[in-house]
DNA sequence: GAGGTGTGTATAACGCTGTTGTGTACGGTC
DNA sequence: GACCGTACACAACAGCGTTATACACACCTC
């Protein structure tokens, strides 16, 4: 049986994912357990508090989504396919997405809690960096091209999220996207 | 003469950019310009009016800082200089940044001045990169290219501004990241 | 079992927000 | 001089996050 933190944190992050986060209010969140206004305060702290609960359930779902891409012999194929579940999951959770990566440094810098969630996420690509690398098909130290490959992914979802791509085949310039990843980060021929 | 339309964005874009976008009220756009709240109403329309108006007036000022960069003989040079530019506004104005990148097209879609906007600033990119291509430094369509560029270049800045870049030097990461674009984007040897 | 203690809860209130309505003064027009 | 429309300040309304207050209930000690 979940504790009343528990469902007002998955009720936050339904309630950001289905209606956007100006529905996300005090009044709402104890509405949808069956309690008061109070509850957020009681077993959460404040709305805060609870909109950083959202994001680090954000990014245990992110987790979970990366970690279902299946280890593959083919480390090129490995990678797309985390490319892809990387990509999916943005544009299934938009505001979510959003929550876990458009907040601003000079806001509130992250908990501590956050930052290793933030990070073990990371290491997901970069253990299958590590394997291309060792299997000759990308070169460099894992970590500085894992960093390369994330800011270039979330770069594209982020500016597809934000309506700003013209491109009208985005699955298709995704890929192409991709493609000039494993180019630029390749061996030298 | 400014009008007071042109002063409350200009008052809106400086809160926005110096405390965040917590701090911008109408009660205190009103008290900026030495008016009360209605002004917003008056010559604007409403608070969400503003604020597209403030989304508008930072890809004006992006705009400027991107025109900036002086055409260079050398393609590469001048790439990498736009490059350099648009990291320097990005932290320069991380607010400012966030509200132009941040909105989630899940919540309302660009109006047809802001993609215009938009367009124009993604056309100094695109030219520059055309250049690059007939100097055959960069292959292919100088549009899809661009895109690439952008949502690579934007997605570095947008993880720094988020606190979520582990690097501890940025500088030098970010000159890798453009240094594996040139390479991934060059023609085939 | 009786009485104190502490935690969880609901209700109400405070100060803030965006927004709207009301009344008033001002400047141009017939 | 009378009219009209715009801009303005002030007040009010609903909603927000948050806090204070009062009540209910489980538990623990005697």
């Amino acid at each position: 049986m979940p504790t009343k933190r528990e469902l007002l944190i998955e009720a936050a992050a339904r309630v950001l994912a289905e209606e956007g986060p100006g529905a996300v209010t005090a009044r709402r969140m104890g509405a949808e357990i069956g309690a008061s206004t109070m509850a957020v305060y009681t077993h959460v702290g404040s709305m805060d508090e609870l909109l950083t609960a959202v994001h680090t359930e954000g990014f245990a779902r992110f987790h979970r989504r990366l970690a279902a891409v299946r280890p593959s012999d083919d480390p090129a194929e490995e990678l797309h396919a985390l490319g892809l579940a990387y990509r999916r999951f943005a544009r299934a959770e938009p505001h979510l997405y959003q929550a876990m990566f458009g907040r601003t440094l000079a806001d509130a810098a992250l908990t501590p809690e956050q930052a290793e969630q933030a990070l073990s996420t990371f290491l997901i690509l970069r253990d299958a960096v590590a394997r291309a690398v060792d299997a000759g098909l990308l070169a460099g130290d894992p970590q500085d091209v894992a960093t390369q490959i994330w800011a270039t992914v979330h770069g594209f979802v982020s500016l597809e999220l934000a309506g700003l791509l013209v491109d009208d085949r985005p699955a298709r310039a995704y890929d192409a996207l991709l493609g000039t990843l494993v180019r630029g980060l390749g061996p030298p021929p």
